[in-house]
RNA sequence: CAGGGUGUAGCUCAGCUUGGUAGAGCGUCUGGUUUGGGUCCAGAAGGCCGCAGGUUCAAAUCCUGUCACCCUGACCA
């Protein structure tokens, strides 16, 4: 039989009535038994478990999958995400933000002005109700809160407006993966902004930068190690836009930094400094020879095949052109675009579209082949040969020297390509040809923003992205108040993201060692494991109470494991589940006046701490 | 979406090639033992072998279909 009289806490608190009052400036902490809540831990991980993430939340009883990218939060990790929800909070509201709460449910008709459903596509989670109707699982809300501040808000006097809210959101991954980092169903703060101006007070750019204040804020307090980058827009549109990414090997995104200038972007947006470019006055280095390689997918066999190194074979990729950017000095009537970048070297699609003026796709590859592009041997003679095409070359591809390429026709490279032999006087028309940038920045890059500083790599997990919307919302489904001039002036809006399910798993990827997770202590799901080496021992029972309300008196939340269990499960156990602090009551301490004080991510037994020590300790460990 | 793989006990997996109606370890429960880093012993509970068809006297096993899940890539506020 289980005993539990003599702890402070459990059943036999049930009833007794809460000395809490509605306004209160102390936190009480909580105090619970191991053996009262829910924590399955387990020895073996779930075999699809194969990130540390995954496996540790899964095997310290956090999560548990319901199907794919789906989860269930069990009482540790809902303790994990109120603790990182409570710090979103309170930064948000400090930077005036203003928490509200819109429906799951995104009814279609939201997207018929804004024609997001189509650029979301099979991402957006579906429904069907009895009539029929369709609507969407929001995977976020900018139709909703537009729909929204247009019924409420029609005058300059209402804004700026900061809205957020703390809320589940879906998105039909087509392949959801490393347990929360990539969900179908995921818990996420976002923010949206209002304003009648850009600059200046109330306008766009102070929130935007409140915002990055916040964001900063948050991250740091939660105890996580994060970079913010410059980032993408992507198809939410916008202009400017950053990414707080989580520091850490085993990240999704490439970031790039400059060291000596702070500078830091995502690899789709990193720009590269001044590098040398070729004049295409180079001499040949041989006869042009063509070689026959048949069956060859990609360039390193290619490469291989013909003993060319990557670094010194052209990858030419044809992109189709669909409209003209706004604002765009591109020259009318071109259709496709070639961008030539050295094997070793991806296109940036950004970089493609910002030269050459153009929204570009990957070229159809029927189409491409329809207009006499041999897709996989294509060089970059095809400006000459199909009409209305633009040929981008990075700077590192136009230099001089041997180069091989592409052939035109199926199954034949060549060697020796040449720039002026090869491609001739079209060289010279600056509406056919440009050289520059649309490559992916690469470790040992020149610093855009610091000459002679190399751009060095590292790896993140985006938990944090804030965007300038500008108007694009606005516009599209008619958001607009009038000013002081009594003229109606569409909406700016800027909109801000945080993935608060995703940063849990992030800590975890950032904050781990072989035995378990390592929380920080301001985002753990207890601040104190009090483990108990005899539970049926009425003194270390009484021991560990005295402890446990003390620490509660101080806002400090306590888990006591008083399990029948043997000691070494419960070591085993207190490591996985990763809780800052330890303290162990057995009788070898006791017998010296003390408890076993260890902090989790000190390695070693730990040190035994006179009782009267034991509270202020812990105290001063989680402040330190 | 393309390619590959897997569905058997709560978890990890064996059994399938060569059909004969289900196994191990961990976990759970009972009794004993042990008590500072996943004790030891004895016993017990627990499975429509993903689902639906088919072949066969007989299917976890062979065949067909289907669903789910995973990996690589594509994709990705």
């Amino acid at each position: 039989m289980r005993k539990s009289g003599g702890l402070p806490f459990g059943p036999m608190n049930a009833g007794q009535t809460s000395t809490k009052r509605a306004i209160s400036n102390t936190r009480i902490g909580d105090s619970h038994l191991w053996s009262r809540t829910l924590i399955p831990t387990t020895r073996e991980a779930p075999a699809d478990a194969e990130t540390p993430s995954h496996v540790l939340l899964s095997r310290a009883g956090f999560i548990r999958k319901v199907s794919a990218g789906v989860y269930d939060y069990l009482p540790l990790a809902w303790r994990v995400l109120t603790k990182i929800s409570g710090i979103v909070r309170d930064e948000m509201n400090n930077a005036g933000s203003v928490e509200l709460f819109m429906p799951v449910i995104v009814p279609m008709e939201f997207y018929q002005e804004t024609r997001r459903h189509e650029a979301y596509g099979d991402l957006l989670f579906k429904v069907t109700d009895r009539k029929g109707n369709t609507a969407a699982l929001g995977p976020t809300h900018e139709e909703t809160i537009t729909e929204m501040v247009k019924g409420s808000v029609n005058s300059y006097k209402q804004l700026p407006l900061s809205l957020y809210q703390i809320q589940t959101k879906f998105r039909d991954e087509a392949r959801p993966r490393a347990g929360l980092l990539r969900c179908r169903e995921f818990i996420m703060k976002d923010a949206y902004t209002f304003h009648t101006k850009l600059e200046g007070p109330g306008g766009l750019n102070e929130a935007y930068d409140a915002m990055y204040r916040a964001y900063s804020n948050i991250f740091s307090r939660c105890g996580l190690d994060y970079t913010a980058v410059e980032a993408e827009s992507g198809p939410i549109g916008g202009s400017a836009s950053h990414e707080f990414m989580i520091n850490c090997a085993s990240g999704e995104d490439t970031i790039l930094k400059c060291p000596v200038s702070g500078y830091a972007a995502n690899v789709e947006k990193c720009e590269i400094g001044e590098r040398p470019r070729g004049t295409f006055a180079e001499p040949p280095t041989g006869e042009l020879t063509e070689v026959h390689t048949p069956n060859l997918p990609g360039i390193d066999e290619v490469g291989k095949f013909m003993k060319v190194k990557p670094d010194r074979m052209l990858k030419t990729i044809v992109f189709q052109t669909s409209n003209k950017t706004p604002g765009s000095i591109a020259p009318d009537g071109v259709k496709w675009i070639i961008a030539v970048v050295r094997g070793d070297h991806d296109v940036n699609e950004g970089k493609v579209k910002a030269m050459s003026g153009y929204n570009v796709a990957l070229a159809d590859d029927k189409a491409a082949r329809a207009a006499g592009f041999a897709i996989g041997y294509v060089s970059p003679r095809t400006v000459n040969s199909v009409p209305g095409t633009l040929l981008l070359i990075d700077s590192d591809a136009s230099l001089g020297g041997f180069w091989a390429s592409g052939s035109d026709k199926p199954d034949h490279h060549v060697k020796h390509f040449n720039w002026r032999r090869e491609v001739g006087a079209m060289l010279d028309d600056p509406a056919r040809v440009r050289v520059g940038d649309v490559r992916n920045a690469m470790e040992g890059d020149p610093s855009p923003r610091s000459s002679g500083a190399k751009l060095v790599t590292a790896r993140g997990i985006e938990v944090g992205h804030i965007f300038k919307l500008g108007t694009k919302y606005s516009d599209a489904m008619g958001l607009a108040v009038l000013d002081e001039t009594q003229q109606k002036k569409p909406v700016i809006m800027g909109c801000y993201g945080i993935g608060v399910s995703r940063t849990m798993a992030a800590c975890v990827e950032m904050s781990h060692d072989e035995n378990g997770i390592i929380w920080p202590a301001a985002i753990a799901p207890y601040h104190v494991l009090i483990t108990l080496m005899k539970p049926d021992d009425p003194r270390q029972r009484e021991v560990a109470g005295k402890i446990a309300c003390e620490l509660v008196g101080h806002g400090v939340d306590v888990l006591t494991d008083d399990r029948d269990e043997r000691p070494g499960p419960k070591f085993k156990d207190a490591d996985l589940v990763g809780i800052p602090i330890r303290v162990t009551i057995g009788d070898k301490a006791l017998e010296q006046g003390g408890v076993e004080f260890k902090a989790r991510k000190d390695t070693g037994k730990g040190q035994v701490v006179p009782l009267a020590d034991v509270v202020q300790t812990c105290l001063n460990t989680l402040n330190g």
